[in-house]
DNA sequence: GATGAATGAGGGTTCATTCAT
DNA sequence: AATGAATGAACCCTCATTCAT
C-alpha cells in the first residue's frame, strides 16, 4: 500500500531517492574538487536542496564520504562486469578486461583519482579499513576469474591465480597511477591502455 | 669564525638548521594525517615551537609543504642510488633496485603515502605540476639507467628503454599500490618485495 | 501568508533584519574605534551573537563595511532632507541646510569621522572609489538643489551653483574637521555652527 | 671632544641621525601605505635596517607613528613659512598664502592624508590629542599672522582675527578634503588653488 | 520531512614586541 | 649598538554540526 518508492542498495544501505541524489552529487563533488576539498555546503548546492538535508540523510560528513565511495567502487565493478559480458571470445579475456577497464580518459581519471583519496583515507582513518577490504576482494575477485576463464580457455598460463591476480591489479592500477601524472592525460589515454595490454600479456605469459 | 651552521640544500633552497627541523616535522605529521590533515599548529606542535615560526621560515602553508615534498623526493632518490652503488653486479641489477627500493615497510608506507598525497595534488592544484614533473624525471630518469645498464650486462632485454622504464615504473608503483592496502602491510613487505622482482623479470624478458 | 519581515534596503542590497542589526552595530563599532580597529568579533559582540554570524550574513569584513558605509551616507542624507523638508522659507535656505547638518555633537561626530576614514580608504583601495563618488554625488547634488532653491527665491546670489555647491561643500566640512580637533568639541558644536552659518552667508553672495 | 653627530629635534625630542632616518622612513611608508597599514617591518626595510633597531630607538610603534606626525607637522609648517618669507607684498598676503600651501599635487595629498589619520588617531587615541593640540596651534598662529599682516597692510578686513583665522582654516582644509576626494586630483590641483583664494578673498572681505 | 539560522572550533596569516647574542 | 630569531595574541575566514521552526 502507499506509493512504491524506488530505492537503491549501496553495500548494506538502502537509499531512498532523496539521498541516492546526494550521493551522485557527492560524487560529482568530489571528482571535481578532490575528496579532502568536500564541503557539505556544494554537496547540497549540487543537488539543489539545503545544507539541512545532507545531515538529514548521513548523520555525518564522513558517513556520506563512506557510502559515496562505496557507490563508486560497486558502480564501477558493475560497469566492468556489463562491458566484459558482451566479450565474446574468453581466449582474449585480456584484451576484453583492457577493454572494460580503459573506457575513457575522464572516467578513468575520476575514479582513480578517488581511488587514491580512498587508499589514503583507509591507510588514515580507521573506519575505512573495511571499505579498502571491500574494494581489495571487488577487484581481485575479478581479476581471478578472468585468469580462470583465460587459463580455461587456453590463452593464459598461471600456476597460481591469486598471485597472478595480484600481478595483474599491480600493472593495471601501477598504469593508471602513472598516467594520472601525464599532463597529457586526455591525448596519451590509449596509448597507455595499448602499453597496459601487452605488458598484461607479458606477465600473464599469453602464448604468442 | 664565527659559528659554522650546517645548512642544507633542498631543491635551490638552503634551509637553515631549524628550517631544516620544521621540514622533518612537516613530514613526520604527514606521514602521520596525511598531507590534507597537516596544520600549522600541527607542525609547530612536533617541533616544539611556537606556530608563529612555522611562518617566519616559510612564508606560507603551501611553500612549507612543497619544500616538504621536494624533500621527501629528492632523499628517496638519494637513498636509493646509494644503495644500488653498493650493488656488485650489473647483471642483476634488478635484484639491486627491487633491493634498494623496498627498504622496509614503516619507510616504504610512509613514502608511497605522500607520493599519492603528491599525485592528488598535482591533479588539482596547478602549482603543484612542476613537483610532479620533478619526480617523473627523478623515477624515469633512475629505472631508465637500470635498464640500460643491464642490457649492456647482459641481464635484460629491452628494445624500448623509456618504455620498459615506464612499465617498469607502472609494476613497481602498482606493487605499492596494492600492498599499502592491505592490512598486514608491516609482514607482507617481504612478500610484496618478491612478488615485485619476479614480475620485473617477466616483464622486462630477462634470460632465465 | 507566514511572518511579515521587515527588510531594509542599502543600495541595491536588501537585509534582513538581523543583518540589518549587524550593520548598525558595525557602525557603533565604527564610530568607536574607527573603521581600521573594526573587528568582526567586535560587531559580533555588539550585536550580542557569535562571531559566524556576521561572516553568515556578509560574506567578507569588507563587504559589512562597505554595506555599513553606505548605509551611513544614506541615512545621513535621509535625515538632513528631512529636516530640510520641514523648513519655511526658501529664502532661509541657508540657515536651513546648517540647521539640518548640525544636529548635534555625538551624531556630528561619529559621521564626520566615518566620513574621514571613507575618504581615506577611497584614497587608498580603489575598490572604495565608487563608495566616495556615491558620497560625492549625495552631497553636492544636495547642496546644489539649496543653491538654486536660494537663488529662485532671491535670497542668493550665484553664478555658477555646481562652484558655489564646491565652495559650500568645502567651507561646511572644513568646518566640521577643525571642530573635531577641538578638545570642547561638545560644547563648542553650537559656536561652530553659527560660524558656518555667518561664513556660508559671506561665501554664497547673500544680500544683508 | 669625540665626533659630533648631528641631530634633529622633533617636539621636545632629539633624534640621533639613525632614529632621524627611521622617521623619515616612516613618514615615506604612511604616504604609501596610510598610516594603519604602517609595519615596522615596512619602516626597517624602507630604511635598510633591521627590525630591531626601530624599537630600539623608539620604545613602540605608537612612540614612532607620534614622532613621525609631530615631524610631518613642524616640517610642513616650516616649508610654509619659509615660502612665504620670499613673498614680497604684505598686501598679497592671501596669495602668499595660497601658494605656500598649495605646493603641488603629490606633496599636499601625502600631508592632508596623513592630517586626516592624525585627526583620526587624535579623536580615538588619547595620547594624540597633545599632537592635535599642537597641530591647532600651528596651524592657527601662522593664519592669524597672515590675517594681522593683511589687515595692517590694508589688503584685508577682519575685527576679529581669531574667528578670521578659524574660518580661513575651515575654508583650506575643507577645500583639500574636497579635492583629496577627486579621482582627477592630479590634474585639478591648480583648479583647487584658484578656487579656494577666490573664496578666501570672499571670507575675508578683501577689498577688490 | 525540510530548511537555513546559528554556533564554535580550528585554520592560515600578520605583526608588535621581547630577548639572547 | 644592532640583529633577527622567537613568541603569542589577534585577525579573517571556513565549515561540520546543531536545532528551532
Amino acid at each position: 500500500m502507499g506509493a512504491e518508492v524506488a530505492t537503491r542498495q549501496v553495500g548494506d544501505e538502502t537509499l531512498s531517492p532523496r539521498a541516492y541524489a546526494l550521493v551522485r552529487s557527492a560524487y560529482r563533488v568530489i571528482t571535481r574538487q578532490g575528496s579532502h576539498r568536500l564541503s557539505l555546503q556544494d554537496v547540497a548546492d549540487q543537488a539543489g536542496v539545503s545544507k539541512g538535508m545532507v545531515l538529514y540523510y548521513f548523520k555525518s560528513k564522513e558517513h556520506l564520504f563512506l557510502v559515496t565511495m562505496r557507490w563508486a567502487l560497486e558502480r564501477t565493478e558493475a560497469r566492468i562486469r556489463q562491458r566484459m559480458a558482451g566479450a565474446a571470445d574468453p581466449g582474449q579475456a585480456i584484451a576484453a578486461l583492457v577493454d572494460a577497464v580503459f573506457v575513457g580518459p575522464e572516467q578513468n581519471r575520476d575514479f582513480y583519482l578517488l581511488y587514491l583519496d580512498l587508499i589514503e583515507h583507509a591507510a588514515r582513518v580507521p573506519s575505512f579499513g573495511r571499505l579498502s577490504g571491500m574494494a581489495h576482494e571487488i577487484i581481485n575477485g575479478l581479476y581471478e576469474e578472468v585468469i580462470r576463464d583465460g587459463v580455461a580457455a587456453g590463452g593464459l598460463r598461471a600456476e597460481d591465480p591469486a598471485a597472478a591476480a595480484a600481478a595483474m591489479r599491480a600493472l593495471i592500477e601501477g598504469t593508471f597511477l602513472v598516467w594520472l601524472q601525464r599532463e597529457d592525460w586526455k591525448t596519451s589515454h590509449a596509448e597507455f591502455k595499448a602499453l597496459c595490454e601487452r605488458n598484461l600479456l607479458l606477465l600473464l605469459g599469453a602464448e604468442p
